[in-house]
DNA sequence: CGATTTATGTAGTGTTCGCTACATAATTGC
DNA sequence: GCAATTATGTAGCGAACACTACATAAATCG
């Protein structure tokens, strides 16, 4: 999952998976079919929603607090010095070459789940009342999501944590803004 | 260029290359050197400073409407449906394979340097006036930069110019609030 | 024109890629 | 304990990788 995660999907060989993993290329099959396989299962690790601090987010009592929770939650963790700076998700499969288009889809697709799950807790929080009637959802998500998919490369880029949580102040100033 | 925005360094490879430009191997290595010439030459290409929509925002009259532009300009360029979606200096150097990491380091320099003059853009808005004493320069700017990649990886996504714009609203109501 | 230089195509180089046939070792089930 | 099954290591598969030696064609220049 780390090289995976630090190198992309087709930036790690199976020859780095299988000396880091101490095993043997037949094993690594036997086991996951596949390196397409492997990677979806490292992702799956990577995306546990147990683990995702999106997914605990959204259970915040509102629908901004989900959101400054998402925000600062990542935040933290694409600045944790323990793993690879920023998210696997937005990172190990943004360019790729003829033939894997199948894999940025598969990662296309969960960021896209993301979004949908941060847009449905925006729109409960119009209909509990914490955010006003006229606020949009879709620009509201679009928003949050656009500024957690800027984060991983800051941290890509070196960014620490306070930086981040920095940028999330600004973040967060500009949903009060807009969610009104 | 094409080739390299859509798919990355490593994602492009000589064939497609050579066959993209219609001559071969040799003629590519003796007008380019190597296959990490010719990636700097498009990379030089893509973020020339005449064509660059940054640098061409960061001569508007105040800091507050360089960013904007900056912003609105580069989403504008993103969501382009004649060019691959998003920024090449973002997205064609973000995972790479051991061996490949000066690529990496170069875009992240190119990123580090469109920080830096953002970031003096703000400081000379505060000098001027346009932003107020107290406004910090290296939030405003993590913040504008932030967004600014994110806006790269929602146009991959698939995020057209309305959509990306909206979130430039968003963005820019947060660095109103920021900005005091 | 003839000689030299420059540019281009052909046909490969060695290396690494993801992946696997085959044989051996470990484990399981009766 | 012995056969059947499962797991693992050895060695190497064809293909694609970035790149280049060599020969030929084009252009330059006296």
């Amino acid at each position: 999952m780390r090289l995976f995660w630090q190198h992309g999907y087709e930036g790690t060989s199976l020859t780095m998976l299988t000396s880091a993993m101490g095993i043997t290329p037949t094993s690594l099959y036997a086991a996951f079919g596949s390196k397409d396989g492997l990677f979806r299962e490292a992702v799956e690790l990577y995306s546990a929603p147990e683990a995702s601090p999106t997914d605990r987010a959204m259970g915040a009592p509102t629908a901004r607090e989900a959101v400054e929770r998402m925000l600062r939650g990542n935040a933290d963790a694409y600045a944790d010095p323990d793993t690879p700076p920023g998210c696997m998700v937005v990172l190990s499969g943004i360019n790729l070459a003829e033939g894997h288009e199948h894999v940025g889809r598969y990662l296309a697709g969960l960021r896209r789940a993301d979004l949908d799950k941060v847009r449905a807790r925006i729109r409960r929080g119009v209909e509990e009342g914490d955010l006003p009637a006229g606020a949009d959802p879709d620009v509201l998500a679009s928003f949050a999501v656009t500024v957690l998919h800027g984060l991983s490369v800051q941290a890509r880029d070196g960014a620490g944590r306070e930086r981040l949580q920095a940028v999330v102040d600004g973040a967060m100033a500009g949903w009060d803004r807009l969610a009104r």
